[in-house]
DNA sequence: TTGTAACTATGACATTTATCATGTTAAAAT
DNA sequence: ATTTTAACATGATAAATGTCATAGTTACAA
């Protein structure tokens, strides 16, 4: 009944490194849950006292300003780990996480995870080298964030959310965000993420088939994002 | 002749969880260097198979842009350490690393670090959760480049600069920044900065000796920051 | 001491992006 | 089916910021 062996988490996160016998005890402290899209795995501010494995489903993690706008820092999809810095560092959550698509997560206590930490040193090594990968995926998008024009990021986004979530059979992009959360990941008004999106399709560098988007030029959408 | 074990960097940083035998290893395996103001530790895409200890000075980690902006992401301070992501990530290093004050640093290789992180529970714990921190206040300053005006990042870099430095007994801040590298830490064109510290001159908030400034109203700072 | 380069400063202007207003479409609820 | 709401879209305008030009200042080297 060792559930947690054939998992994707278990395939893809720092969890890989665990040895037969650590999966039985994960599979015997986790609880499962369902998020549906929209609502809160957990809050800012919140005290989580663990992780959470993302087994399905897509999520973002984002913080709220003054001026009601919600600034995405990441988004996270299936096999990874979510939660794992507040953890580590003993603070509440510095971000939100919330679902984008619905959602299947299992919670892993807190006691557990240091347990692994303490006694195998290839999972410390992985889970620090996931920190390290979000860190510097942070720099690079705070270098953007500055060096280039909202133009570029958007293009630089949809190349990214094309590569991280692929696409439908009708070529649409896997990930359905709203122009608002798009604008939330770029870093810009709503509106000019919804005009540059027309400006985009009239320029046959993407589709619009409703809400959702064809990528139709990945070639000269990498050039512009440069 | 246990040289490391009086210095600040074992005083502060993660290296404080070692013991006497591990600082010893440390004192015996580490080489020192004396880096120039404008000097560079490492160079963005440089292997550096190690960690460096920040004795004393100032450096900066930042990134170049195509137009020949530098994008600064951290002051690093005495008592820190250098170079920890690219080493863990096994990665060449994502940012130039240079000195803005001059600088004594100790190179540590990887070997060593490794070691401890394999045997010392607490020294690992410890290096992740400085990564945490790095990677928290990478997260904040990436919202706060898009939810400030340049405005508030500047009133805000200077109140950090401040807290993070101090300052002298003449009152003006003690890291000594060009106006282009405070430019590249707030995320804005040189002038901009400039104009901007003029205008908080005279509103005095701050007072310009020179290059050097004065936090005159730290208050109406921290207010204009919000 | 003088010359040169780097840094600081400021004005004029262009560009980018946000904001406000308003309309349209699509989705969800009754 | 119809109402209601949320999401998408676009124009007009304002505000913030970048760019270019130019000049004064300081630091440092010859």
């Amino acid at each position: 009944m060792n559930k947690c062996d054939q998992c994707i988490v278990r395939q893809l996160s720092s969890l890989k490194a665990l040895n037969k016998d650590e999966v039985i005890k994960l599979a015997n402290s986790k609880t499962t849950y369902t998020i549906k899209k929209g609502e809160a795995i957990f809050e800012e501010g919140e005290v989580t006292n663990g992780v959470f494995c993302v087994k399905d489903g897509v999520g973002k993690l984002s913080k709220l300003s003054a001026n009601g706008k919600d600034q995405i820092v990441k988004l996270v999809k299936s096999g990874e780990l979510l939660g794992q810095r507040s953890m580590i560092s003993n603070e509440p959550a510095n971000l939100s996480a919330k679902a984008i698509a619905d959602m299947e997560v299992c919670f892993i206590p807190k006691t557990e995870i240091i347990h692994f930490f303490n006694n195998n040193n290839q999972f410390s090594l992985n889970l620090m080298q996931s920190v390290c990968e979000d860190l510097k995926e942070s720099d690079n998008d705070k270098i953007a964030l500055v060096q280039k024009t909202v133009k570029q990021r958007l293009a630089e986004t949809l190349l990214q959310l094309h590569d991280d979530f692929g696409e439908n059979p009708d070529k649409t992009l896997k990930v359905q965000l709203t122009r608002e959360e798009l604008a939330g990941i770029i870093g810009t008004a709503t509106e000019s993420c919804i005009r540059l999106l027309s400006d985009f399709n009239k320029l046959e560098l993407i589709e619009l088939a409703g809400k959702k988007i064809i990528l139709k030029n990945v070639k000269a959408l990498k050039k512009l994002a440069e």
